[in-house]
DNA sequence: AAACGTAATTATGAATTCATAATTCAGTCA
DNA sequence: TGACTGAATTATGAATTCATAATTACGTTT
């Protein structure tokens, strides 16, 4: 261990980056709501000062919006949005398979092999928050096993935006079923080591989810999403 | 036109990303260096709050890192770093590549041929300002061809931090001629709409590029870059 | 009653102030 | 001389204040 490694406090305004996020990802803040600065100062119990910091930080993210002297909203989740999204970020999953196979170790493998499990028992107890929970440490044990930061952090600012997603369209079945597949696949190339194999079907597996998230948007156009 | 379009107006905040971002980008402002608070607000004229909101976004995007109660410094780049950055970019400029064959007008194509052939006689002159400059000039207007703009954001990010790199080390003559052969190859692919072609050449020349900066910092590793 | 105009209120961006952490510097002692 | 201690100074994070833009509330007019 490295013992001159630099102590690290969190300041005011990276726990709000955190926690604002967590608010607009989880749905707390619904999309084109206005971010409420006043009350949020007072439930984190801080000043502006460090809120405003935080909600510029989001804002370059894109998750929320600044409009000059009428503060800040919950950006939109569009339709148009999603197009440029998801194969951007189909992009960075398919270079994160291909470092994943080549610099994780055969304990991480055998790690993500044991949250595929669980995320296939949770998928036959039609356990949806368990399989959410599951799937997304199997993508961030993906992602953190690529070990390059700059992909892990770009990967997380689309991964939120893409992540809310979710509320607005149910899970199908079908999809469920081809999703779990998928991953089937994907996990054997990667006991396999099969870099670009894995780089391949992690890209598939984002733009068939981004294809589902489209058709489950058109069918019932009534949730948020607008054109 | 839109004319409900929301009309735009910058605050201030936003003018100091940008003009403390080119500060970085043009090494005004040194790698390692401290990010001198005060002065800052002087020369632009501006109390501290705005400089600091900047300066909070300027560090989401990894061009400063901030230190708990020991102020901003400017990022330094390293080797490290560079191998991760152009790994990613290179995938984003690949998706660009394709994307832009496929929704760039006739016109836009034209125009970039234009900006290629005053790049080429500018390297032909050996004026290496003017090369810069074009070539840059293509990369956007790539990018932007696109039409995507969560892919121009992160692009731009990322290219924010590569471009200080070309500050640490000499083009030479070997990669500049092999530059302007991969770009005469990319114009072909371009002009032929090859999206698939284009991208893979695009991934390609970013992958070379980083190879010889790596060839050319351990040749010469006295800049500033250190592991 | 609906539409407009104006005053009151509120929210926002930015400057200023304040408390405290970090740094510098002077003095002390080995 | 040179390392250490502690006071003085400076820089930083965050709260507060202030000027102004945006919104709301209220009268007025038709």
């Amino acid at each position: 261990m490295n013992l001159t490694e630099a102590i690290k406090r969190p300041t005011l305004h990276e726990e709000l980056v955190e926690r604002l996020r967590n608010l607009v990802v989880e749905d707390a803040l619904k999309p084109g709501e206005k971010v409420p600065e006043k009350d949020l100062c007072e439930s984190f119990g801080v000043s502006r000062t460090p809120l405003r910091e935080a909600l510029k930080v989001l804002a370059s993210e894109g998750l929320v919006v600044l409009q000059a002297n009428r503060g800040a909203r919950v950006a939109k989740v569009t339709l148009e949005e999603l197009e440029n999204t998801f194969p951007v970020i189909a992009m960075l999953e398919q270079l994160a398979g291909e470092l994943a196979c080549r610099n994780l170790s055969d304990a991480g493998i055998a790690q993500i092999q044991k949250r595929h499990d669980a995320m296939t028992k949770a998928f036959v107890a039609r356990d949806r928050k368990a399989y959410f929970q599951a799937n997304q440490d199997i993508h961030n044990a993906l992602i953190e096993g690529a070990r390059n930061e700059i992909l892990e952090s770009h990967h997380r600012m689309l991964a939120a935006r893409v992540r809310r997603a979710r509320f607005m369209v149910n899970l199908s079945d079908e999809r469920w079923a081809q999703a779990i597949e998928e991953h089937e696949q994907m996990m054997e190339k990667l006991r396999a080591r099969d870099a670009e194999g894995l780089g391949q079907l992690m890209k598939t597996h984002m733009m068939n989810k981004y294809a589902a998230h489209v058709k489950a948007m058109t069918d019932a156009p009534d949730g948020a999403a607008q054109r």
